[in-house]
DNA sequence: GCCATGCATGCCCATAAGAGCATATATTCG
DNA sequence: CGAATATATGCTCTTATGGGCATGCATGGC
């Protein structure tokens, strides 16, 4: 009996695995920005998007899942307002290449140093 | 006849569409933090992460499609390398949503417009 | 109670994924 | 030339996606 039988066949990672995934798609990334300047709610969005509901709602259904946004629920509205910590993981990780592209980023760097605004900052490889 | 015929049904965007959808996958964020090191040949890479050939390969197509990587042909060897730049537009799209986790951006900011470091001035060296 | 409004779900479709495995295409060596 | 090494491709299989559209389920107004 192959033990095959039990592995689930993974094809790519759902999109409510991470941030990474969530923000992948281009709406999604739209909705945070819309929302990032004011709580708004479903029929706001779509109004504002041009998207259909449906899509809004499941699209936010996959913001919810990641924790990217959080919802109170107003008589028959929702509000639905961003949360950016789960975003802090990717911007960890892209950051380490910003000398890549960011010649200034050395000079920053050097200066934040030298003022000791940076506490926690570790540079290990 | 309805113009469906012509639309091509997209369902999630090809991992090959942008950087965000090429690095939403573990093991490519996986492999450009090994080449972040050094510069490194298929297989070298291959004995490093412990994943099949022929993945890795696919991995770096993919990588290589959006710019993430570059390569050099030695001899039948492959050079792999990183090329930061197309992660630029993540980390400024994350970016936005930093001060949504980290407080000392504020300092930092007040700090850089303090002493208009920010400015590029001698960027064009 | 009844209907409208606001959202969430369900279903269908076409598509592309990632893993595993086999194989094709160089290139170097003897 | 033939074999071995280094990579890239191809194919199968299973699964999740996102859009379109219909519908379910609350809540509020009259």
């Amino acid at each position: 009996m192959p033990i095959r039988a039990y592995i689930r066949a993974v094809a790519r990672a759902a999109t409510t695995t991470d941030a990474f995934n969530a923000v992948a798609e281009p709406r999604r990334r739209q909705i945070l920005d819309v929302l990032a300047q004011s709580e708004r709610s479903v029929t706001s969005l779509v109004d504002h998007l041009g998207l259909a509901q449906p899509q809004v709602s499941k699209h936010l259904r996959v913001l919810r899942a990641v924790g990217l946004v959080e919802v109170t629920e107003e008589g028959r509205q929702r509000l639905y307002r961003v949360n950016g910590r789960p975003l802090q993981e990717i911007h960890t990780w892209v950051s380490q290449y910003q000398s890549m592209w960011d010649e200034r980023l050395d000079r920053v760097e050097a200066l934040l140093n030298e003022l000791d605004v940076s506490k926690g900052r570790e540079r290990d490889g």
